[in-house]
DNA sequence: ATTCCCATGTAACATGTTACATGATTAA
DNA sequence: TTAATCATGTAACATGTTACATGGGAAT
């Protein structure tokens, strides 16, 4: 629904940046908010700049272009988080993959859950790296605090998915037993917490 | 990538559906894989009707019409899950929002973090309910196990969303104290299983 | 009578992808 | 000198959204 809050998302940090240093931040595997294409990044730009909500910062001889947010442009941001409503619809391929698992045979199945968690255990190391790596600057403003949290989901949600990955041969081939059993243990542990809790040493 | 794909997956299960029958699966809060819209739905069935993937069931005086998945569709799946690489790109407008809630004051963050808490809530407690319903049929098929085995990871990426965004707050507020140590615990944690282990009375 | 759910579409528009084209700079 | 990375775009095409239009059947 919009390139143009996350172009806008990434700009509104203060530090100007270029269409390529853009279509990193949308083309990273350990980003999970958004994607979009190369090119559209750049018409996107373009666009933006048109309607006021950035502006260019820097443009040298080659016509590399640094582009800033403009008062209206953080107007727009603020807005749009304040006033419109999430959009939570999703489209995931991989998901709808998994989901359709059942129509290959068993063997095929295995294989194609194997190469999902080998590409889930990638992202898992890579944000933890990322993780690490932030919590060693240690800046500790807004935006660090908040961009810290945001690798910490990505990572628990990495984490589920990976020990779903883990358990799927299990419960795929598990030939009719105590399913019901299963079921009632997962509800009794819905407790536990993913997150460390609050330590005692606060004010 | 492939809406055709969703529909195909939908219809492989073997009962015939109408649009409007698929369209209320796209539309679905709990269903966290595929989501289009009512007109697309529309004119993609009859895009893959002409092209064979699938076929008319039973059509009445209405326009009602089912569709049933040919053996090209089936095919057509089969390709699709083994012999192409699944798409991890995202585009996701809550998680984007999320990363960008620095951008406002601390009451209007804990606002909408509140307000993204109460959808995930609601979607954890329809997902307990399906499982239940789901858990009680016992009809345990492949197709069965692969779904129930769907709606517990959906359940298992909800709760670790519910419980992130109960501690936003406290993560975002906390003066500058021992964030570190609070990583560190973190990663103790990541051996904790968000599913049950497997019974020991397993053959 | 009226509202809600069932059910299907069209047309104009917005968004996103793919293939192609270009060229500078840096490191091996 | 060759490959990788930095950097920007255009044009044709594919996909997805919004507003609009229509009508049957069931329940209040």
């Amino acid at each position: 629904v919009a390139l143009k809050h996350a172009i806008l998302s990434a700009l509104s940090r203060g530090v100007p940046l270029n269409g390529y240093a853009l279509n990193n931040v949308f083309s990273n595997e350990t980003e999970r908010s958004w994607h979009a294409s190369t090119s559209q990044v750049y018409s996107e730009l373009l666009k933006m700049e048109r309607s006021g909500l950035i502006q260019v910062s820097e443009r040298n001889e080659l016509g590399h272009t640094s582009y800033e947010i403009t008062p209206e442009g953080t107007a727009e941001i603020k807005h749009w988080l304040q006033l419109t409503d999430p959009d939570h619809t999703v489209r995931d391929d991989s998901l709808l993959r998994l989901m359709t698992l059942w129509v290959v045979d068993d063997v095929s199945a295995r294989h194609l859950a194997e190469a999902e968690l080998s590409f889930q255990r990638k992202r898992q190391s890579l944000l933890k790296q990322k993780i690490t790596e932030f919590t060693e600057t240690r800046e500790d403003n807004r935006v660090w605090r908040n961009r810290r949290a945001i690798y910490e989901l990505w990572l628990a949600q990495t984490n589920s998915m990976v020990q779903w990955l883990e358990r799927l041969p299990e419960i795929f081939e598990r030939p009719d037993d105590d399913l019901a059993e299963i079921l009632n243990e997962a509800r009794l542990l819905e407790g536990a917490s993913d997150f460390p809790a609050r330590t005692a040493t606060a004010v």
